[in-house]
DNA sequence: GTCTATATTTGGATAGAC
DNA sequence: GTCTATCCAAATATAGAC
């Protein structure tokens, strides 16, 4: 059972009761309120996600926050490029540099893909936070991981003469474009079937092509 | 001169001391909370856009905002349909729709995306509305003409036998994408050149390909 | 390191004069 | 229809006990 609210504290003995075994939470304590603003934003938008409402979900008190972040916006950000972090190590995992570009791009597309979609909650989050003006503070590192996986692969299509030679910034909008517009048409109950995911991917890689 | 705050609304003559002639601008006062509201948005984002601020940029107390909407929200909602209606009336004039669908489609892409980076302001200010949580109140009614006009296009490109028989919504999700993501760009400083430009719409042509 | 309690500011919305 | 003045609730952040 998790402690997100005052009543399943109660349960959870966490009322100013700790002893010495429970004080030493601290990273505990962080990642709970990390992942409990993720949550709250995936579920209820940016708005939503007040300082009482991410310690309510995390299971501790308001004040606590303020032990682990400056402010609201700072544990946001840090909030975003966790998220980020996580999602595209795990896309990222079993992907074979070595095979031929098309059937490369076609691989790594629906990798990324699957990772958001596997975590509908990260996507939901990211995109919300992307678009607040929290994001102009956050400096744009966190897509970095994308950039440079999507950079690679174009560099080895047109070397074998497979892509079009593009701005790199260019061929990243037409790659990642249709994964976000994807997901959040599943995010309001569209269920994309393997085969029109395929169809997507075939339509990105004719996209990228000589 | 704009009366867009307390200073100069001494300069522009509205401190309480309307006369009978200014006193009928009743739908011009409207108007400017649903472009203030915009505006707002689009510059700073939604957590910007309070009562306070909508006033203030319109040049109107407070208290007058709620002579014209119900609430705060109705007026955002108001706003982004509004928004849209323009927007996408701008776009859909001089186009033919009896030239060759693939031809056509490359046009149709372009005006949409001319349109909007004709009104960067109102694209920024959609882009955060359709991110929030508003958005859900607002029902989908206004992306309803870009749907239409999408989907003649590939009705006409099907039946010539010039593009893959892909549901609309996919389809149309390959069309828009793009022009959302080279936007943003485009607010973050990039400039696309009518070549690069050109070389994106081939891209989308090219995943609505047969 | 966490909690409770509280200070302070700001936000949405209303009342009533003109 | 608009303004001024105000109410009330909610939000961020801090203080101080344990």
């Amino acid at each position: 059972m998790r402690c997100v609210n005052l009543d399943m504290a109660l349960h959870c003995g966490r009322l100013g009761l700790m002893n010495a075994a429970t004080q030493t939470t601290g990273q505990a304590t962080r990642e709970r309120l990390l992942q409990a603003a993720a949550r709250i934003v995936a579920r209820d938008g940016m708005e939503a996600a007040t300082t009482a409402a991410i310690a309510a979900e995390a299971g501790v008190a308001e004040g606590t926050l303020y032990r682990h972040f400056d402010s609201k916006d700072d544990l946001l950000i840090a909030s975003y490029r966790q998220m980020k972090q996580e999602v595209f190590i795990g896309a990222g995992q079993g992907l074979d540099t070595s095979m031929a570009p098309p059937e490369r791009l076609k691989l790594t597309w629906k990798a990324i893909y699957l990772a958001y979609r596997a975590n509908k909650d990260a996507f939901a989050f990211g995109h919300r936070f992307a678009e607040s003006a929290l994001a102009e503070r956050e400096g744009g590192e966190a897509g970095r991981a994308v950039a440079r996986m999507v950079g690679d692969l174009r560099k080895a299509g047109i070397a074998s003469g497979d892509f079009k030679n593009l701005p790199p910034d260019l061929l990243g909008g037409l790659f990642m474009a249709p994964i976000s517009y994807l997901l959040k048409a599943e995010m309001k109950g569209r269920k994309w079937t393997e085969v029109e995911l395929d169809a997507a991917a075939d339509s990105v890689l004719a996209g990228w092509r000589r």
